[in-house]
DNA sequence: GATTAGGCTTAG
């Protein structure tokens, strides 16, 4: 039972306190030992942390654990001191009973303080004559339902602090300090967020899901809140608290990335999330692949490697690939419809105390409001700064209005300034008198709370963020300046009013090209001859196929044939038909063995090119396998050509199975574009296979999997059918092949087209969609047709 | 003794 029975004998050791005064550790209560199974005495019998409970002995008994967050000393009166510290058991090398593994350990007097001034976060400690008591917070930390009571001259803890190796070692290996104990800790590990239990002190990172900006708690600290994601798919939710704004995370928007340093894992409502921890840091990343890795922080000394660098990509490409996060809600100016809450970024020109519980905001983006813009009157004596830049010109300058817990933020904001403004409402002028002519005018709101991430941020003037912003701000205030009627400025700031005041709708997609056009009915739209552009606002009446998966197909790129994804079964069938005789294909150029199959009697032949001179080559061809049996493998050995004999040779199966198993990806190949015959791929100079590489050696010309439906459009006037093919991957934010694969993916399109239409709403109900489509004639039964197609347009506006 | 908040629209 006891792992340190070794030696009875128990070594004192001297140690050096903070204070630099050198002691004798036999008179005090905290003990560091360099080897436990020597030091340690020997009659402690060791009880793992999730056996205990109220009734375990505690005489002669110990426990074994690592410090996982250590609080701060509490003094008490007449030099008597308390301290809170998190233990979770260490290195057990029997198999642990089930139960929390973390529990908290109170100290108390002259031990807390010796514990305070001697041991860190991550030290291995033996606790010796605790009593067991009730955690009374059990509930809200997750941790061990008891708790570990050390006082009195009983109590006693062994710090474990092996002797660090190297030429920093300390000369004298008999002593520790904590210094010397921090200069070996250099290397930071991150833990997966799905590893997470609760009571650890970690590092992590991830994808910015969700954020507030920090804001002022009842306590004495700001808080932050975020919800990030990574690589293991699970969701973490974090609360920041620091009464330094400076030291909390810096993000601007969704898809940015943060490093967070010591921050503990804690349970609540039965997830686990992370809150700050004693150290901790955090740095901010921008999200968008390909841009410069560069820290946002306001340490001055923070740690940053290559791996850091590959971290950071290796997110950002993940969260580019799999389109899980939500779709960013930044409207410029000229898009904001009536009722819609948006993300504004802009610069402030000029702002006005209304009273103590509402600021005014003066700002502008460089873009013309398509809708009226509300021009709230301030006495001069009041406003600071000045929106003379605009020059008279209606819709440029933004009213926002900035209530309760933001307009201590407004109070900091200087004319100038380049701001982001999360969850502005546009609130269109109600048409009560006296103001009947500023009806419908909007004017924005940023409400009080922090629901939805309501908040202002100021972002530096190097932002990446404000790259375009900035452009267009220049632009227009030098042909302001210039020539303040220059009728051409109309274009800067497009003018579409034609149809939009007829129909005030917020839009639940957003239109992504630079035409600057007008929207037009869709009667205008059928009634133009092709080819065209037009900007169209409208509802989704009905789509094709209603079922989705049935939307996905398999395109040519060479013949442009269309075919729809085999199901399961028929591949299934296919595979059959292929598993005919005992006979294998024997190549010569590649070596094969055998598997037995699920079937007695029937083996399942493998390929292998090069034979086993090519020990890197990974692409294998299989023959004689089912289907499952196909899956079953390529779900190991990543990349797999399923074959069969065919008048004596290899040869592939009928081309309406796939050709190439790569994982869970199944690719095919065009009936008419690939060469039929048996097999001699060339596979010498290649060491990664991909689905190209493998196409071209086997002769297959590549189908790519793509997304084809036929939305019914209508609006007051007409309805016209159009396509979404081309830009249909962008359109939903989902690559046609992750589709083929992911569930996730599968569910975000079925969410966002119940979105676009939802199941049992009225007409009224439905939102309206701003598209950009384009007209264009096919030859069909020997006239011509005029189609309709959507591009340039995302699902997803600010309300999905 | 270990604070705060723990996303999920104001209602101006």
């Amino acid at each position: 039972m006891n792992k340190w029975s070794h030696k009875a004998t128990v070594l004192y050791m001297k140690f050096e306190t903070k204070e630099g005064i050198t002691g004798v550790a036999d008179i005090m209560p905290v003990h560091v030992v360099t080897d436990p199974g020597t030091q340690v005495p020997s009659h402690l019998q060791r009880i793992p942390i999730p056996q205990l409970n109220r009734t375990s002995p505690t005489t002669d008994m110990c426990v074994k654990g690592k410090v996982v967050q250590k609080y701060p000393l509490v003094s008490l009166e007449d030099d008597d001191y308390i301290l809170k510290t998190v233990v979770q058991e260490h290195d057990h090398q029997q198999n642990l009973p089930s139960g929390p593994t973390s529990i908290n350990a109170i100290l108390f007097g002259a031990l807390a303080k010796d514990f305070s001034q001697n041991v860190n976060q991550g030290d291995v400690l033996v606790l010796a004559g605790f009593t067991v008591g009730r955690s009374p917070t059990v509930h809200k930390d997750g941790l061990h339902p008891c708790n570990l009571q050390l006082s009195g001259k009983e109590a006693c803890v062994y710090v474990c602090r092996p002797p660090a190796p190297g030429p920093s070692a300390s000369a004298n290996p008999t002593w520790t300090t904590a210094a010397s104990v921090e200069a070996h800790k250099t290397k930071y590990t991150y833990v997966a967020l799905k590893d997470l239990k609760p009571g650890m002190v970690v590092n992590v990172y991830g994808v910015v899901t969700f954020f507030k900006q920090p804001f002022r708690t009842k306590g004495t600290d700001y808080c932050s809140t975020l919800k990030i994601t990574d690589q293991s798919d699970v969701k973490l939710g974090c609360t920041i608290f620091s009464d330094k704004l400076e030291d909390h995370p810096q993000i601007y928007k969704i898809g940015d990335i943060v490093r967070l340093h010591r921050v503990k894992t804690q349970l609540f409502n039965g997830t686990v999330n992370v809150m700050t921890s004693l150290g901790f840091s955090a740095l901010t990343f921008d999200g968008a692949p390909g841009s410069p890795v560069v820290p946002r922080t306001s340490s001055k000394s923070f740690h940053f490697s290559d791996e850091d660098r590959r971290t950071v990509e290796g997110l950002r490409a993940w969260a580019a690939s799999r389109s899980v996060l939500p779709p960013a809600s930044c409207v410029r100016l000229s898009s904001v419809q009536p009722r819609v809450y948006f993300d504004l970024t802009c610069q402030l020109l000029a702002k006005a105390a209304v009273d103590t519980s509402c600021t005014l905001l003066k700002v502008w983006d460089g873009t013309r409001c398509d809708h009226p813009l509300l021009n709230l009157a301030v006495d001069s004596e009041t406003l600071e700064g000045s929106t003379a830049v605009v020059r008279g010109r209606d819709n440029l300058v933004a009213s926002v209005l900035v209530y309760d817990n933001h307009v201590e933020v407004a109070q900091g904001l200087k004319p100038g300034m380049y701001l982001r403004i999360y969850n502005l409402h546009a609130v269109p002028q109600s048409g009560a008198v006296p103001h009947e002519a500023e009806a419908g005018h909007l004017a924005f709101h940023l409400h009080g709370g922090t629901a939805y991430g309501r908040g202002i941020r100021v972002l530096p003037e190097d932002s990446p963020d404000l790259q375009e912003l900035r452009r267009t701000l220049d632009s227009v205030s030098a042909a302001l300046e210039n020539d303040p009627e220059d009728s051409s400025l109309e274009e800067v700031w497009s003018t579409p009013q034609e149809s939009l005041d007829a129909n005030p709708q917020e839009s639940i997609t957003v239109r992504t090209c630079d035409h600057k056009l007008k929207h037009v009915t869709l009667a205008r739209v059928k009634a133009a001859t092709p080819p065209q552009v037009f900007h169209v606002r409208a509802q989704l009446r009905s789509f094709q196929p209603e079922r989705l998966h049935q939307a996905l197909k398999l395109h040519c790129p060479k013949c442009r044939a269309l075919r729809d994804v085999p199901d399961e079964e028929t591949i299934a069938s296919l595979f059959q038909e292929a598993l005919n005789g005992t006979e294998h294909c024997s190549e010569a150029w590649a070596l094969t063995g055998y598997l037995d199959s699920s079937v007695p009697g029937r083996k399942i032949a493998l390929h292998l090119p090069g034979g086993m001179e090519r020990p890197g080559n990974e692409l294998v061809f299989v023959e004689g396998a089912t289907l499952e049996e196909m899956c079953r493998m390529s779900g190991g050995c990543r990349n797999m050509v399923p074959v069969r004999l065919s008048e004596g040779r290899m040869a592939l199966l009928d081309l309406s199975a796939p050709f190439f198993f790569q994982g869970t990806k199944k690719h095919y190949g065009c009936k008419q574009c690939s060469q039929a015959g048996c097999l001699e791929p060339d596979t010498e100079d290649v060491r990664e296979w991909d689905e190209r590489k493998v196409a071209e050696a086997l002769g297959v010309q590549l189908m790519q999997y793509v997304f084809l439906m036929q939305l019914e459009l209508e609006d007051e006037t007409d309805s016209v059918e159009a396509l979404l093919w081309e830009h249909a991957e962008s359109f939903f934010r989902v690559s046609a092949s992750d589709a083929a694969t992911s569930q996730d993916a599968q569910d975000w399109i079925q969410e966002t087209m119940n979105k676009l239409h939802p199941l049992g709403g009225s007409l009224a109900e439905r939102p309206w969609l701003d598209l950009c489509l384009r007209s264009y004639a096919v030859e069909g039964d020997g006239r011509h047709v005029v189609c309709h197609q959507i591009f340039d347009t995302v699902a997803g506006g600010a309300e999905l």
